[in-house]
DNA sequence: TTTTGAGTTGTTCGA
DNA sequence: GTCGAACAACTCAAA
């Protein structure tokens, strides 16, 4: 009475908590299978920092699934029906995606498989809720933070994490893979090298750091996320994303290690129902990724001008947060929160920069770039989106640096050319003489550029901006 | 239907 | 140096 049951392994890359597999697992013998779908998801193509991530933890799955796991690139809609008329398989499982090329392709795969007698079932993997599961009264989605998270919180408590197949028992078959080099995941220029000596992708990488975080910087959580020179924050994100661990995993092990202290978990948790909160909203408004949630932005007049995205990207503004920033992002594929919400204003509203523009560079820059967080988060910096700032609400970089970074020791990590100068000008070192510049071996645009833009005048500039379209 | 309270992450100015 | 007010009005959610 057992069955053959396909598992697509999408987002989902773990063996533990993974319900889809545990399922197929208990009722028989197994196909593990990747896709690299180079057809539906078009402009959403995972980006090139994204892609080397993948490709790690493809062969950190592959591992662990002691080299069963199939590799197909194509699509999934011919791939999955070929693979099904060379065996036995009576089923196909996988965990839900939610990107909405993702729903779009998964919807047909089922319908397909289901009018040819194939079950299809499809399971909870990714989200604490299903953004269905929760509507204001009147049955319409929440479009503000605080009242969705108080409902997530009444809400029933998401799932428990499903126990780990005690064994899994492949099924025999004579389909051929492609080697995993062949999906072309690895970036073709050789940027990528600093990567391996901050990341550890797959599903082992991911409980490493998930320990750390617990064991070492959840109690100050509240106080550390904010500092950039600290490794306060939790690191998740890119394992997130893969799937190499759950969010039922972390919100119920975040419990288990501050159950003294309830109250500890809850900023670090709210951080989690953020997370919820951006996928919710891409599965309720499928354009956010494309269009401004608040269609008024459809007139804003952003100034396009490629010398100053340039600048930003490679990390060359004169402001010395920002440079920082955008040089972590380029080294080590990743940028601390703080510093996200800093040079993202920055582009939006000192230099007038279209938020697709940063969105697009952060998608291929990002390890952990993700449709829906990214999406949501550069909204709400411009002020297009959901809940978004209020517009007169612009950063400081001069102050934000002085703040979180005050000695500066983030900023001279990325941009060493700075290295010798004090605290005082670490920030704004424009404000300080040629003559003690030099004797901090600094000469202003030869060996760090002058500030691109006046911050002030540039200011006032966004705030006439936004006075413009709100009639 | 109307009303009421509230909304992730800030900055500047002037007393 | 510190502190409170102004920065606009609007939209959302729930009573």
């Amino acid at each position: 009475m057992t069955s053959t049951t396909l598992v697509w392994f999408r987002q989902d890359l773990r063996l533990r908590d993974n319900p889809a597999l545990a399922h197929a697992a208990a009722s028989g013998s197994v196909i593990p299978v990747y896709i690299v779908d180079d057809t539906h998801a078009q402009q959403w193509q995972p980006g090139s920092a994204s892609n080397w991530w993948l490709h790690q933890s493809l062969c950190a799955l592959n591992e662990s699934l002691n080299g069963n796991l199939l590799f197909f690139k194509g699509d999934p809609l011919q791939i999955i029906p070929d693979i099904i008329s060379q065996t036995q398989i009576e089923q196909v499982v996988w965990n839900r995606c939610y990107e909405p090329w993702q729903i779009r392709r998964d919807k047909t795969l089922k319908a397909q498989l289901q009018n040819v007698g194939i079950q299809c079932q499809s399971f909870n993997g990714n989200l604490l809720w299903e953004p269905w599961q929760l509507t204001k009264q009147d049955g319409s989605p929440y479009k503000v933070f605080t009242p969705f998270y108080k409902k997530c919180l009444q809400h029933q408590t998401p799932r428990f994490p499903v126990p780990k197949s005690e064994s899994i028992q492949y099924y025999h078959h004579t389909l051929s893979s492609l080697p995993l080099a062949e999906l072309a995941l690895m970036p073709s220029i050789n940027w990528y090298q600093a990567f391996t000596k901050h990341w550890r992708p797959g599903e082992e990488g991911a409980g490493f750091i998930l320990s750390q975080f617990l064991n070492n910087n959840i109690a100050d959580y509240a106080n550390n996320r904010n500092i950039p020179s600290v490794n306060g924050t939790s690191c998740l994100s890119a394992h997130l994303h893969f799937g190499e661990l759950s969010p039922h995993q972390v919100w119920y092990a975040a419990e288990q290690i501050t159950a003294a202290d309830v109250e500890q978990c809850e900023p670090f948790r709210r951080q989690l129902v953020w997370r919820e909160f951006s996928y919710y909203l891409l599965y309720h408004f499928p354009s956010f990724p494309e269009k401004n949630f608040n269609a008024r932005f459809d007139h804003f007049p952003w100034s396009k001008d490629d010398n100053l995205l340039i600048a930003w990207q490679q990390g060359k503004t004169g402001i010395p947060i920002i440079d920082a920033g955008m040089r972590e992002l380029w080294q080590t594929g990743y940028m601390h929160n703080r510093v996200r919400m800093i040079v993202a204003s920055f582009l939006v509203k000192n230099l007038l920069q279209d938020w697709r523009e940063g969105a697009a560079w952060f998608w291929d820059c990002l390890l952990d770039a993700d449709l829906a967080n990214n999406s949501a988060s550069w909204q709400w910096v411009a002020g297009s989106g959901a809940d978004a700032a209020p517009y007169f609400r612009i950063f400081n970089p001069v102050l934000q640096g002085k703040k979180f970074d005050p000695d500066g020791e983030y900023v001279k990590r990325f941009c060493p050319e700075l290295g010798s100068l004090p605290s005082k000008y670490i920030h704004n070192p424009w404000e300080a003489s040629a003559d003690f510049l030099q004797q901090h071996h600094i000469l202003l645009d030869q060996t760090y550029p002058s500030p691109i833009v006046d911050l002030k005048q540039s200011r006032q500039r966004a705030l006439d901006a936004f006075h413009q379209i709100k009639q």
